[in-house]
DNA sequence: AAGTCTTTGACCATTACTGACCTTCTGCAC
DNA sequence: GTGCAGAAGGTCAGTAATGGTCAAAGACTT
């Protein structure tokens, strides 16, 4: 049942339960030796087990000492207002919709006003700056990547 | 963190660090000696990772009492960030401008290596969909949005 | 049978590091 | 002052060692 990707990815999450710090450095090359598969495999399992949504950042560096570094942010992993976010956020989303999706997670719970407020305010700092057409495009990429940060961010509570 | 050009370029942050003034003199070939490596190292250390857009400049002089400079410019603590921030973002920006723009705020310790990871992820996220001359505005406001927003936002520490 | 997830390999892009050769400066002999 | 030798640092192309991308094939589900 459990593929290869299911055992590197549970292996990555163990090396992250085990060091006291909230990310961990590996080498591709070295992990797909130890996995017996090809480096290019690695790659996948990042890309879909380790994405933002699921509460991971991921940075590398190519070339000589090169790695890869992976950053668990302080989600819930299984709260669903991540996913919410994912489904409601496309390429381009217009005001209305950003205001809607931010109402909505209020709504859930899963914002605080004052965060709305500082989401709101980022999303729509520079509309309509000096290439209006590209509003849509910018709007959504920021809608997403604020909200992401603050539902990710470590509750303080 | 392994290769020898981030132990040189740590060592000479902290020499930076640890001198009153916003600046240290080296000598190229004393520094080559000290870490066993090439005196072209030592410059290719220089050009990568102290450019003026990582917030540093670095003059020298050839020849018989030849000498590296190398300035830091307002990286001290308690600088404004959000001002470099303005600086740095025009109206567009390319990746490497990007990056660097984040690792100099994660020198100045404005952002934390997770909060740079992150805003790195959110500004890279899907380059080159559209027409490729308008990433560069994108991904402009992106960064700009972005860092103002993980900047300002409440700290939990 | 169709669709989705997994896995691979060929090819690409980036980074680190070196050495041969070039340029600039100082100091000294004259 | 001139000329020259020595002692810096600069440049650049080449090599090696990574990780990234993507299309295609394979495997598994429905």
């Amino acid at each position: 049942m459990a593929s290869l990707s299911d055992y590197i990815e549970s292996y990555l999450k163990l090396l992250l339960s085990s060091v006291p710090d909230e990310w961990v450095e590996i080498r591709r090359r070295d992990l797909a030796e130890r996995f017996r598969c090809a480096p290019s495999q690695i790659s996948y399992v990042l890309t879909t087990r380790f994405t933002i949504e699921r509460g991971y950042v991921v940075e590398s560096r190519r070339g000589g000492a090169g790695y890869i570094r992976i950053f668990r942010l302080g989600a819930a992993p299984g709260s669903d207002a991540l996913e919410v976010v994912r489904e409601a956020v496309g390429d381009a989303v217009d005001r209305k919709a950003a205001d809607d999706l931010i109402v909505r997670l209020v709504d859930m719970g899963a914002l605080s006003p004052q965060d709305a407020a500082f989401v709101r305010a980022a999303v729509h700092a520079d509309d309509g700056d000096r290439r209006p057409e590209l509003d849509g495009i910018v709007r959504a990429r920021v809608l997403k990547a604020t909200l992401l940060f603050v539902l990710t961010q470590p509750t303080t509570e």
